[in-house]
RNA sequence: GCGCCUGUAGCUCAGCAGGAGAGAGCAGCGGACUUCUAAUCCGCUGGUCGGGGGUUCGAGUCCCUCCAGGCGCGCCA
């Protein structure tokens, strides 16, 4: 619908002679309208003009039958108000629409790929990898609803060192239920998952402990990564959180895309020899020095394969790659893009999201995190002891580049303060009303969009229809800024409103015209409550 | 030392490509259920937007600088 008034405020513009970017904003304050925009005050400057003289003539040039009333304000400030029937036929729009209100074509023909989570298969997923999955998968649903095709990738390090280190460890844990004396590795997983996953290999392939150690750590390597993913796989399945595709390292090598990548690099004249190792002179393209892509021992590092990885992605046609990443790899991004660039792509079509540390409050202290020392609460634990719902939501009520405090015991033991409930509640409250109209023996209207809406005069019922009706905007400024955050504020504000129209006014009244309107517009707020939770990956639930 | 992120109410945080007396939840105090679910609603209390400069008609938002916290700066991932 802002879409509509900044085509009648660029016409007006149009027959006063002046071009312009128009930017039409939502006032904060309903005194100022519905919709205002300080375009006279931009283009007076260039102009030399007399702003509100600007903003005057604009206002007289803006006719149309859905305009109320303009007003020149402020600065200079155009301040339109529109004609409640402008709301209603958006509002009809809504019920015609369903929950496809809000889709946009802002995608139209675009592919986007969104790699989230990516975690190595080397120990189960904690809460910080639980925050990235919140914030990928909302993302990849809410660019959906923007129009383009999405494609969510998990990239799975099953290539490197760390798998070995894996294997030692399964190893070692395998030894000592031998009843064997062995030094942990050094830099071993000692996570008590390591222990099960020992236990496991005991019976189910107690073989393998006969074979030469680099074979049977090679053997328990693979296998304890495919058990891992596979517990990853459910976990996040649990979440709600779903991949298209699962793209393993180790078949970049299969295929020779590392040394392929690297070759492309040399002809470049990228890559210098230095030490015994090869390095990629990414300094040139804006890192803080150079990079080392193959160590002196002949194995390629994990930024050669990640090299590969991107080139692959970037040849795969996507319009967009964005990248999830936790917050300390962001000294990563420089390296990668410059990569990009050295390869011939454009850096821009990354964008990299960063996303910070969750800090986990235990008994009023703050708990390390490590999977190597084994000190994380999995991501599991907490979704079943707060819940799937509860969990998402909150790991999306901040913007991801600040720190997240996740205080344990307090998501435990306050569920009921959880916000979640909140906007759950606003939506099962009206699954109530149809109940009991449906109880009472009440018609309901065959179509909703069909109802007459005109009986909506409360300040209050113009202010739902009116947040409402920003939703699809919201989804637009979402998947430009790739911050789905914002959703949950919304939802937070659409619940409020709701709710507090629930307690003074009533629904199922005697009156059939006005009840039928009152329907409608539940039934409209329903619609958006339940689509923008579906794009949380909330569940929306009909009764609590 | 260099780079990135953060600093807004007692606490946890919003503030949408700078816009019009700075918001929400929680906490605190006081009210509202014979009504469509009180996991709700209504009211009150609470702020030098870390400090200082600058740009602008206009700055929480942009620039510079300082302070504080976090994270990076490996032939680890």
């Amino acid at each position: 619908m802002k879409r509509e008034v900044e085509r009648m405020i660029h016409e007006a513009l149009g027959g006063l002679g002046l071009e312009t970017r128009v930017q039409v904003d939502y006032p904060r304050d309903p005194r100022f309208g519905d919709y205002t925009t300080n375009a006279a005050m931009v283009m007076a400057r260039e102009l030399r003009t007399n702003p509100r003289e600007l903003a005057q003539r604009m206002a007289q040039a803006l006719d149309h039958p859905m305009i109320e009333k303009v007003e020149v304000a402020g600065p200079g400030f155009v301040n339109l108000f529109m004609k409640r029937e402008w709301w209603y036929r958006g509002f009809s729009r809504v019920l015609r629409e369903g929950e496809a209100f809000g889709d946009l074509d802002l995608g139209r023909g675009k592919r986007v790929q969104v790699e989230f989570v990516s975690a190595n298969p080397t120990g189960p997923l904690h809460i910080g990898h639980g925050r990235g999955a919140a914030v990928g998968d909302s993302l990849a649903r809410i660019l959906e609803k923007a129009g383009y095709e999405v494609e969510r990738e998990y990239y799975v390090n099953d290539a490197g060192r760390q798998i070995r280190v894996l294997g030692e460890s399964i190893w070692a844990r395998c030894m000592e239920m031998g009843g064997m004396e062995v030094a942990f590795p050094q830099d071993g997983y000692r996570g008590e998952y390591v222990i099960q996953l020992a236990r496991r290999a005991l019976e189910e392939m107690p073989q393998v402990m006969d074979l030469p150690k680099d074979e049977a750590v090679e053997r328990l390597a693979r296998w304890g990564a495919e058990e891992i993913l596979k517990a990853i796989q459910s976990d996040l399945e649990a979440f709600g959180v779903t991949f298209h595709s699962w793209f393993r390292e180790r078949t970049l090598y299969e295929r020779d895309l590392v040394g392929e990548a690297l070759d492309r690099l040399k002809e470049g004249g990228f890559i210098y020899e230095k030490d015994g190792a090869l390095w990629f002179a990414s300094s040139r393209l804006g890192d803080d020095k150079d990079r080392v892509v193959v160590r002196a021992n002949g194995e390629p590092t994990y930024l050669a394969s990640d090299i590969a990885y991107h080139a692959l992605k970037a040849d795969r046609g996507f319009h967009l790659l964005v990248d999830v990443w936790g917050a300390d790899h962001h000294g990563y991004v420089p390296r990668i893009k410059a990569a990009l660039e050295a390869l011939g792509y454009d850096p821009e079509m990354l964008q990299v999201l960063l996303i910070q540390m969750v800090s986990l409050i235990k008994g009023g202290e703050k708990v390390s995190m490590s999977t190597r020392q084994g000190e994380f609460v999995p991501l599991a634990e907490l979704v079943e002891e707060v819940g799937k719902d509860a969990v998402r939501f909150i790991f999306l009520t901040r913007k991801g580049d600040a720190h997240l405090d996740f205080d344990v015991d307090l998501a435990k033991s306050q569920t009921e303060e959880n916000p979640v409930f909140y906007v759950q509640y606003a939506h099962a409250r009206i699954s109530s009303i149809f109940r009991t109209a449906a109880e009472r023996g009440i018609p309901m209207p065959q179509t909703f969009h069909e109802v007459d809406l005109t009986p909506l005069e409360l300040g209050e019922e113009l202010g739902l229809i009116k947040k409402v009706l920003r939703f699809p905007h919201l989804i637009e400024s979402m998947a430009r800024s790739l911050e789905p955050h914002r959703l949950t504020y919304y939802l937070q504000e659409l619940a409020a409103a709701f709710h507090s129209y629930y307690n003074h006014y009533r629904v199922l009244v005697e009156d059939q015209v006005l009840r039928e309107a009152r329907l409608a517009l539940a039934k409209g707020v329903q619609v958006v409550v339940r689509e923008g939770l579906r794009l949380l990956g909330v569940d929306a639930p009909h009764s609590m």
